[in-house]
DNA sequence: ATTATCTATAGATCTATAGATAATGC
DNA sequence: ATTATCTATAGATCTATAGATAATGC
């Protein structure tokens, strides 16, 4: 039953995606090993030869979802025609980002719960991608009379993640559609 | 070891206000009914004589955080002598409601896990309150060119929810405060 | 007599470990 | 010979229930 050293690092990544899906989709308690190592196609007994604790893979999940998410919105806008502002707000406060939560932002499915969570490391992956994304909205944005890029990239994310949390505790579908819709405006209003 | 019905009634609303309490410090996979009883003083076995199931403990403690929450607020803004939307802002994004999110406000610690649920009378609970929130913020806010009060109490919504989520993520004391800070000043310049 | 709470436990689930197995890689 | 993965299980924990107990309230 062994495979070779490429099939395993394989499947370690496998491991560390499906977990980086499954932990968004139903919270860090909410989904087992078992389950994980079986949506990677393995079986949880083999889950401690690649990983130190069920801790130590929702820190390398987290890390690969926030890295990944990343890197997509640069992409993106990378590929965009229109402004790199826009093109992200647009694209992060989308129905499609709100309905599927198992692919999109890490800060607005789990934050919560990795502030709770005793492990400092993990809140170090959050800090590290928090920079992240505070530099890439910062180079967007102009300084203006009144608030510096910097202080800008802030509010912008705060408001951001809070009206995607939002717009998807809700049940009316209109009222989701303004948390999206009205956020969305409000931070291109302050361009 | 049978209590009076009023002290049926109050060891009742003990174990709401404990699970409010404990289910924003640990969230609500991260806290069993045994210690919500325990620390509302009962055993756990007198829980189902009280409650159908935890996912209805789960519901009356997120509405009566929820409500409570807002009746604070509103009672805050009534005693302050300066005007009400920054009294709320710099109430909301202050340190202390950072460190204290047991006793603060239940969509940043709990509306992402809310949302995952399956309960939809949970999500209900949230869908109300956000609507009291609202109407609330509304008030505060005029219509102003580019921006009626509602679209305006959306955004600021998110923006404090968001901000107060990524302040209590990130480690650095530092890039916390900043969050808190620039949220407010945001939220307050396009007043 | 009724019933709020207690002790005790069933049944499910979850993390972590032990030991077996079979394919890799020296 | 080494080792990635498998089956099986220990030990802890969690929700929910059963039946006992003792104080209330008719």
């Amino acid at each position: 039953m062994k495979v070779s050293r490429e099939q395993a690092e394989r499947n370690r990544r496998e491991v560390v995606a499906s977990a980086a899906r499954l932990f968004r989709e139903h919270g860090f308690d909410g989904i087992g090993l078992g389950e994980v190592m079986r949506a990677a196609g393995l079986t949880h007994g083999g889950f401690y030869k690649q990983f130190d604790s069920k801790e130590g893979l929702v820190r390398e999940a987290m890390a690969a979802a926030l890295e990944r998410g990343r890197a997509k919105w640069k992409e993106r806008i990378a590929a965009s025609a229109g402004d790199a502002l826009p093109t992200f707000v647009e694209g992060y406060l989308s129905p499609a980002h709100r309905d599927n939560p198992a692919d999109g932002c890490a800060f607005a499915a789990l934050a919560a719960e990795a502030a709770r969570r005793s492990d400092p490391q993990l809140r170090e992956v959050f800090e590290e991608q928090a920079r992240g994304y505070l530099d890439m909205l910062g180079s967007m944005l102009d300084d203006q009379p009144g608030a510096r890029s910097r202080d800008r990239a802030l509010a912008t994310l705060s408001t951001v993640v809070g009206a995607l949390l939002m717009s998807r505790v809700v049940i009316d579908p209109e009222l989701s559609d303004d948390f999206l819709r009205a956020a969305a405006a409000a931070v291109l209003r302050t361009t």
